[in-house]
Order: structure tokens, then sequence, then C-alpha cells
DNA sequence: TGTACATCAGTGAACGCGCGTTCACTGATGTAC
DNA sequence: TGTACATCAGTGAACGCGCGTTCACTGATGTAC
């Protein structure tokens, strides 16, 4: 049975949405740490008391942004690893899939990009453990694949973090390119770049995991 | 001939580093966006006012800062890529600078890896150019080693900007540690997981290095 | 179906506070002769 | 060396403003009978 929500609940949800949205959107210009409560429900328009309802800070708002950012990842992740081709085919698609990602949600991503390293310590611990669970999830399908044989776990976790850091330095730079270009400041080939530059650093890591035992 | 500089002219240097030490060490649970220029005056006890003999504004400090963190690093970098002995020598030793750098100077460290991102744009377009510029650097050192033979240019600037951004990835690692280190949350054991771990991530990307011409 | 009461998301006034910036100033340091 | 004037780093009062948080409130929605 999918339990319809009331019309009261119906409605906070809706306004907590447009409080987390109008946040991401005030967060392209600023960091976390210097946004204002009262700059959220303004941009709302409703009033600055009305943000207490569905958070008790604005730290506490960005732990929420941070699941919205990443919590929906797992999958999309998960499945590009997965799916064995030809090595470079799989590079390709992942680049592909970040690149999209970044069309798709740039204030996401720049979200998590700009707060990773943030000066909110709460958010920071919930991207910290996102990534890390990233991590696992990689580590997973990486061992599934023939070419992990005689690889340790501890070795596979490493790589599997390497890739993700990979991902996440790949992210900001299609955001940059995103960015220059709808400023007007620069072509739309620098996007081109960011791929050719991602393709084969993520082609040289390829190759240094497939040469790692007979080395 | 050493110019001696004048009293006022020493003592308005003085007060300039107290601005931005003060600066530094507010910036430890805080980004450069939210500080208060009546917060920093505060912290070296000069009146508010004073701020401006010194600075047009926070950002303008932030771009001081950024070039107190990574100006004098350029010497050390080049010695280290250049010092040619055995593959893991080389990383061993510039695993061992990068975590020396950050037990010398943590609040440079992570005010860097805080503003790459952060919500003040001339401070991340400095932070991005001193990059860019390490980037250079390394590629030029690159091209010097002979197994560099038969590499693009793009290909050697490719590869020196993983070896930058990998380099940022394991000081922030080893912050982590320090940080975690002094409140007393974890073991020393920490600092050297991270040795472990960046050493066999470089240990990859070489190994991918050595390879890539014959695939 | 109708009624009486409970819940609770959002309101609006009020508070004390610290902010960035202006301005005219002071007095030690620098300079010209 | 001494004197008269210029420079300028740092001062302190004052300003208008937006901030986070408190509180008692309102009125639509939910619930019990």
């Amino acid at each position: 049975m999918s339990h319809t929500l009331g019309i009261r609940q119906a409605q906070k949800q809706k306004t907590r949405q447009a409080l987390l949205d109008a946040a991401l959107g005030l967060l392209e210009d600023q960091s976390l740490s210097s946004l204002g409560l009262r700059e959220v429900t303004r941009a709302v328009g409703v009033a600055p008391t009305a943000f207490y309802r569905h958070f008790r800070s604005i730290a506490d708002l960005g732990v929420a942004l941070v699941e919205e950012a990443l919590g929906s990842l797992h999958a999309m992740i998960r499945t590009t690893v997965t799916t064995a081709e030809s090595s470079d085919e799989r590079i390709a698609r992942a680049v592909d899939l970040i690149a999209r990602h970044v069309d798709g949600y740039p204030a996401h991503v720049r979200f998590i990009a700009r707060e990773r390293h943030g000066g909110v310590q709460p958010v920071r611990e919930a991207i910290r453990d996102q990534l890390g669970r990233f991590a696992e999830e990689v580590r997973t399908e990486l061992a599934k694949d023939p070419a992990a044989e005689g690889w340790s776990e501890d070795d596979l976790l490493m790589l599997s973090h390497l890739y993700v850091d990979q991902m996440l330095i790949t992210g900001s730079l299609f955001l940059e390119a995103h960015e220059a270009q709808e400023s007007g400041k620069a072509p739309a080939g620098e996007r081109e770049r960011v791929v050719r530059l991602a393709t084969r650093q993520m082609r040289l890591i390829s190759i240094g995991r497939h040469h790692w035992l007979d080395s």
C-alpha cells in the first residue's frame, strides 16, 4: 500500500524541500559556514522562524543536503563499475556518466566539492562517511572482476579510494568547464579537454592496475 | 646590500603578519567566506580600522595567504621530483616530505584544501593558478627523466596533474590523521596507515606510467 | 455525518549583538635643509 | 646636529543593518466519538 501523506505532512515536506533547494542555490557563491538562516527563509518566502520546524541549524540542513546529493548515487556507481566490457569502454562510460551528472546536478556537485573540506564539521563527516561507503562498494564490485585475483582486500580498497577521489577530481573539473561555459568566458571545447584529460588519467590508473601484481 | 627597513615599515610588516597569522588560526573552524574582519583584528589586538591599512578586504587577505602557503613550495617540489633514485625511493621520499610539511604547517595545508573549492572566487583562482604552476614545473622535471622518452607534452602534463592532485589528497589525509591525533580521538597509527595507503597509490600510478607507452 | 477538541506548521514582533565601513584624529617616524 | 614640516599606521566614536533566537499567537488539518 502506498501510504498517501496527509495534507499537513505533504505541505511540510514541500516547504522543507523548498528550503533545501533555496540553500543549494545560495551556496553557489558562498560556503555553508557563511550561509544565513534568514537568507534561506527569505529566498523561500517564509518567516525566519519557520526554519526551526524543519532543521535545528544550518549545519543540520547541510547534512540533509549531503544525503540528497550523494544518497542516490550508490546504485549508479555500482552499475557503472560492474558493467563488464573492455577497459577503455568502461572508462569512457564512467567519464561520460560523471559529465552528465555534473550537467544535471551542478549545484549538488559543487556543494560536495566545497564542503568536503569545508568549515562545518558534521557536514564534513557526513561527506566522508558517504565517500567511504562508495569506496567500499567499489571494492566489492572490483573484487568480482577476474582481474582482481591475487589482490589483497587492502590493495583493492586502496584502488577503490583512488577511483573515488579521481571521480571527484573529474567532477569538479567538469564543473569548472560547466561554469566557464555558462558565464560565457570560455568555449564549449573546455568540456572536451576535460573528457580527454580524465580519460587518460583513468587509463593510466587502469594500466597500473593491470601490472600491479607483476612488479 | 640588505636594505634595512625603516622602523615604520618594519612595524607595519609585523602587524600585517600578525593579521595573517591570526586569520589562519581562526580558519581552523570555519571557511574564509564566514571570517569577519573584526574577528581578525580582535585576535591581533588592534582596532578594526587598522585592517584597512593592510588589506582591502578579507578576500584580499585570503589571496595573500595563498601566496604564503604555496609560494615557498616550488623549490621543494622541484627537488623532490628531480632527485633520481629508484622509483620506490622517490615515492617514499615524496610521501615523507608531504607528511613533514603537514606536521610543520597544518593550518596552511588545511587552508588550501578548504579554499581550493571554497566560496571566495579570487582565492579559488589564486590557488588554481599556483597548482597549475606546480603541474607545469613537475612536467618540466618529468621531461628530463629518460623514462619520459616518447611521451607527448600533453601526456606529461596529464601525469603531472595526477601527481599534484595526489599530493593534495595525501596532504589532507595526513591532516585528518594529524587532527585526530591531537584531539586524542585516534592512535598515532593512523598516520602510518596513511603512509602505506599513499605509498601504494603512488606506486600504482608509477607502474601505470612505466607501461603507458606499450598499451 | 457532525461536533468538540488536539495538534502543529507557519507567523510576526521583539531582543540584544556583532558586523563592515566612514571619518576626523593622534603621535611616532621620516625627510629636507 | 637641530629644526620645521610631511607622512601615515593605528585609533576610537559613530552609523545603519542584518543576524539568530525567544515567545505567544493563529488557523488549517487531524482525530475521537
